[in-house]
DNA sequence: GATGAATGAGGGTTCATTCAT
DNA sequence: AATGAATGAACCCTCATTCAT
């Protein structure tokens, strides 16, 4: 009845002879991936609907069929494009300073990220739904996890290289500590519904997060007690 | 598996050698909550289909809704039982020795546990569906998250008051131990899909781990720079 | 295939080696017809469920179908056996009297009758569901509504051969009586949902209704004060 | 009627020769309460199928809903739409002559409208299932009853005023020869199954029916038997 | 005879996908 | 290019019916 529905985006310009203003279509799919990365993150795969993510892009459910041929293969777009391309930015800042304060900086930098909503949205669908999806499983080690986890152990290596940091296994010990900040950031995240943590800050936690990391790696003059280790 | 075709009128007077089915009252909510795990954790739950879940359980479909009123309260029930059982077994042999050793032990046993298939699943679905089921969430907070990191927590400090550990929160210190180790082993547990650390075995990986943590947290003789402090 | 036709008289207790206490188990068709009745009165044959008139019935689910082959041959026995049943018992009390009086005391026991809930739930089957049943619907026919028409016709007659009544043809006219008592009786017992008639009581409303009626049939010799009015 | 068989591959590229469907959003809510009133009168609501009333009304399940949220509502808008869409188009014909013509005019079209099958199938749906819909029916009961009663206590009571008729209450003599044209008709629309009134026709019927119902309320010069009144 | 656990076909409802406009 | 009405396969859930106990 209502030949229009709610959430239409604003009505284009009624003029019809004359050259109206348009929505440039490159930039289509972006909305929609966006889009997608959002209703994906809250509801999952098998979840999200199509209905939504149009809604959410501001286009209508039969344009997405115009730049993506499925619902699965916009899954994949979704995580090839928008995954690797906000993994990789934040990944960017490598420098070549001193090793252990550009360490630092990297794991700030890393605690943040992990922090954001773009993050935790990415960890569930990586943790949730990517095992169903190999092509994406490897295309994801390959992309993002093995980049990041060089350029840690390559800040490790040097710093031992430098005697800064003691002998270690630098891959290891790069995924130790990608790994920490990422569990313990989902559940900072999630204070609120495990009501755990609620006494201290993020910033708190990343302060002892970086006390814990420096202390497993660096340098100390006589072990105090050596276990697990033969 | 089911010895009558869909569609099939009911063939009455037809005699079968074996019954069609057991009565196994007592043992039902287990086998389904058991499959239940399985396909949820394949699926996720919106992906999860009841005939699955029946037909891997051994049951027909009609017969879940004899012990579950719904879907959702079937995967409620998963997280409930399955994971709050496990979980509790796991976290039962807590002795009280030497903080070291106990730690140690604890340790090895936790990383078991956190790559068994048991455990990968449970995280696969706390960690994607958990946020829409806000009740859940703080259950398993309450339930699962906090005694674990109490027992924890509590060996830590332990090891402090004995001069073995230094100062550190022991809350915090507990919280990174146990992340570390949850993210790695979905690492480790993805080896073949990531194609990472394929180089190296579980337990190599955990020998490093256990170094990696005892490092972070042990006395040491001589204070070193104090790094990521300001 | 059903080894027991609808309608076998009671089954006999089989002989124990023990004398235990039994539930007279030649009560149970009628418990269960009972039940049904109720139960197909309030949520009519498609939704009324076994479940419920087990429930009601005080037997299990299973019990039901030791004595009826199935739910649409209990139906048709809850029509032939309990409908009948209560509606011949209503019809029974015909005297044969002055037509008049006995006119009056009839319409005054048949009001009665309709308004009963018995008759309102007999009522909504028989409009709601009989027209599927076409066997059922000439035998409602057949020893309901013709012998209370020829009950209710031969007291016209004989008023009318008395001089009592005018000449109208008395199987309509007891056709007309009957249904305006019916329908309007279902508007009485609707009161509280039709908002309707909320200011009179039954009892009014039948003595307009043997005003009316009477008004309808009786010989007119002469113009004389209105009846049954105040 | 489906050209295309279930579970048969979508035929992506097969050129069809007339389009699948047509695109006629205005009519197809009418169309579907259409279908839906034959469906619910022949079923009723538990009974009737979606599947049904989808393929008599020429669309498929899903357009549904595409209109109606869900089957109960549905049920509703049928009722709504229907019902009192045609009686008011019943009621609207009320002139304001002479009460005894006018009445005499308005029983012959409600008599013929309570033979029409929209009405006979309303009233069956109305008995049958509104007692479980509190809303519709005060919506019944407000919109339909009260309308149709007003009109003829109208002309009843502008008849008393004229002197035509004798001292009745309007309100209830007007719902005596509603209820009496109501169930009456009912019979006759079940001739065929009850075998009742096979000798007559509607027409003779509705004649002794004015006959019974103008000498019920028309002026008598003098009482014939005191009845109903102690 | 009686029970009620188990079954599975059926029906309401959703939503990915298509295609006339 | 974009739309959104229409489709129908798929899935959750119900409940009539069966049958081991």
């Amino acid at each position: 009845m209502p030949n229009r529905l709610p959430n239409t985006p604003p009505p284009r310009g009624a003029h019809r002879s004359s050259p109206r203003w348009r929505r440039l279509p490159e930039e289509r799919p972006r909305q929609i991936l966006d889009a997608a990365l959002e209703v994906f993150g809250e509801r999952g795969l098998a979840g999200a609907r199509l209905d939504d993510i149009a809604r959410r892009a501001g286009v209508s459910k039969g344009t997405i069929y115009l730049y993506f041929p499925n619902k699965e293969e916009l899954f994949r777009e979704v995580v090839r494009a928008v995954v690797v391309d906000r993994l990789r930015q934040a990944a960017a800042n490598a420098g070549t300073g001193d090793p252990v304060q550009e360490l630092e900086r990297y794991l700030r930098a890393h605690w943040d990220f992990v922090l954001s909503p773009a993050f935790q949205t990415i960890f569930k669908l990586v943790t949730g739904e990517l095992h169903n999806f190999p092509d994406l499983a490897e295309f994801y080690g390959r992309e993002v996890v093995m980049p990041a986890n060089q350029l840690l152990a390559g800040m490790i290596r040097r710093g031992i290289e430098r005697g800064d940091f003691r002998q270690v296994d630098p891959v290891l010990a790069a995924g130790f500590m990608a790994s920490t900040a990422i569990t313990h950031s989902t559940w900072c995240a999630r204070r609120h519904v495990f009501k755990l943590l609620t006494d201290v800050t993020d910033e708190q936690v990343f302060e002892q997060l970086l006390d814990f990391i420096f202390h497993a790696i660096r340098v100390t003059p006589a072990p105090a007690t050596p276990v697990g280790a033969e």
